[in-house]
DNA sequence: CGTCCAGCTTACGTTAACGTAAGCTTATCT
DNA sequence: AGATAAGCTTACGTTAACGTAAGCTGGACG
């Protein structure tokens, strides 16, 4: 395990983020990176943390309630109180995406209704190029 | 077809919105609401639609998006070019639909072995009150 | 007639999630 | 040594999606 740790742009170009997003999100606690003098070093726990970040984001998740579930992923000390109520919000979090699921199938489902219909359309148009 | 007109007050009852955001989204052109006087009826299609939109919202969709995809679904008398680019707009929403479907699942699959793992902790926990 | 509502318009305020610019430090290259 | 590059901090700016407050209007009711 020699070198672990990344800088900052290599994260950049590894994640497809800028510089600020990085810093912004390690000021918001998500982001724990080490220094070297000033400068930041990312570990292998914060790549796997970042990754869970972009997930949460692209199903429609606030940086907050993210936060709230990357400290189920890494609740390796926790007290049994505290794990227990970190545990419950997953569950939520969990229930949540089943019924995200769901809803996104029945989208699935319909928009390809329309395109079929609209296929159907430009079909008509191609033959019977009407005013 | 009797009663086919809703007040804001009741759009927001059935919608559970508030009706700044259906005027709001009247002003964004997602929703027409026909006039009595001053005040807004909203239509079965202004329901259709305002359905889609929650729903696009949900998956994280800004409104700009949303009202592109909302106009596939009223594409009746469209040019062909414009049916077409239309068309091509909603496949590839389609597209990321689908991408987020498997990524859907792949979350899903993460978080029940995160739960299932905390779950032993807990039992853990539970049997041997340590420090 | 006065007074509630329900709804309307106009307009300023707010929050999240960064963008962007200015100016400083430190390592590297020529 | 001077210049260039990468990174840093501080701080103000920006956009989306509404919230909220102020003041007007038209119908309903006791």
């Amino acid at each position: 395990m020699s070198d672990d740790l990344k800088t900052i742009r290599q994260m950049c170009d590894e994640f497809d983020v800028t510089p600020r997003t990085l810093r912004f999100y390690e000021s918001k606690e998500l982001l724990s990176p080490i220094r070297e003098g000033q400068k930041r070093l990312f570990t292998r726990r914060d790549r796997a943390r970042l990754k869970l970040i972009l997930r949460g984001k692209r199903f429609g998740f606030s940086l907050e309630e993210i936060r709230q579930l990357l400290d189920l992923y890494g609740a390796g000390e926790q007290q049994y109180t505290q794990l227990s109520k970190t545990y419950e919000i997953a569950q939520a979090r969990l229930d949540d995406l089943k019924s995200r699921r769901s809803e996104l199938e029945e989208a699935i489902e319909d928009l390809e209704k329309q395109l079929d219909w609209g296929a159907q359309q430009l079909e008509q148009l191609r033959r019977n190029p009407a005013a």
